[in-house]
DNA sequence: GCGAACGTGTAGTAACTATTACACCATTGT
DNA sequence: ACAATGGTGTAATAGTTACTACACGTTCGC
């Protein structure tokens, strides 16, 4: 029975750690996540945890950092696939609601803010790596739609974050009401990028 | 020397251990800012905390809602000031920027998201005091404005679910990445209303 | 099989915190 | 001035937690 690779048992345990401590973050909160608790439900021992992660904010920053989903790679995929802008947005609202109202997601921005208020560097690292990455990779888009000569109104900066505040809107709404706020009501986002699309002058057919 | 009031003293002690805790909640969190931390700022003593509010939980509760604050008025009176909608939520969207980007506002949204973890129930009440009767407000105006003959495309919950929407996010990016990233460019609330308009079709000149 | 590296289990420490109990002062109504 | 009410200061309790130290069993290369 050969491991699969050298850092196998290693390996293996910090992914259950890791696996442990989110679950518990996200269903106690950090402070009141104990190590005892993560040991108990990670299995093996404290001192393997101390040898890993060297201490409990260490081990949070693994959590959230193995954790963190930007919207970028949907925006590259959405703009390849269609041709036309409005399409391509339509589709991308649907992907980009299902990335921010994933209820891991919510849970940790919860977390992360609350550890926002003794450790604010942590918090913007992950903002960065998370919204505002997105926001930049759909600012791209917008340059380039605009270069290929598609008519816009508004800056590609101004127009991202028109685009994405009512994504940020139902992920805040989410995090704080602990849902379940939010009705998929069916047209909804249908609605809201025509609105969009309106607005930034796009709309081309209906 | 009679006092003001038969409560006098006990509601000056209770005024000063009410804002010496929202100043350590605000400052260290909810978690980490002790019972001894705020005695000590307060003045006073640790049994006139508990002979007032019972425990940690119910300071809290206290702090944070002696300090709610909806948009609600604010709406009320950009409707009555102005007679064209358009210059009504002009002058809304800079009062609601400003309510909402108050630095304390936000410091107590991270409290309170903080807190939703262990407490979903007290966050809601939270949001449901200040967000969501804000949105409804706005939801009125327009359902008044409808039937005055003003006219728009889209319910009026959609039109105040899009408004609000910039406001939110703004506020969401600020409590998690301890601005000061929101840039106040001067035009900006501007040109977000006017976009909301042309979607809305409500613009009237210009 | 063997020894060495490595993870595990346990126990212990030191610090901290919400909460309670109680003996002093100060203010107040009379 | 006087007692009574009520806030203050202090000390103690009981529980919790991050973190350390160490002896034991297990795994792995050879």
């Amino acid at each position: 029975m050969t491991p699969e690779d050298p850092f196998c048992r290693l390996d293996r345990r910090r992914q259950a750690i890791v696996s442990a401590a989110r679950k518990l973050f996200i269903d106690k909160g950090y402070e009141r996540a104990t190590l005892g608790d993560i040991v108990q439900q990670a299995g093996g021992s404290l001192a393997t945890i101390y040898k890993l992660f060297g201490n409990k904010d260490a081990l949070l920053e693994a959590v959230v950092m193995e954790n963190v989903v930007s919207g970028e790679a949907l925006i590259q995929v959405a703009a390849s696939l269609r041709v036309l802008p409005g399409e391509a947005l339509h589709d991308l609202s649907k992907d980009l609601s299902a990335l921010f109202l994933d209820p891991e997601v919510i849970a940790l921005v919860r977390i992360v803010m609350a550890r926002s208020i003794s450790d604010p560097n942590f918090a913007r690292r992950f903002f960065e790596r998370t919204s505002i990455s997105t926001r930049n990779a759909l600012e791209r888009l917008f340059e380039e739609w605009r270069q290929k000569g598609v008519a816009m109104e508004g800056s590609p900066p101004f127009l991202a974050e028109m685009f994405m505040a009512p994504f940020v809107c139902d992920l805040h709404t989410e995090a704080i009401s602990h849902g379940p706020g939010i009705t998929y009501a069916h047209g909804r986002l249908r609605d809201r990028t025509d609105f969009f699309l309106k607005a930034a002058g796009m709309m081309v057919d209906r």
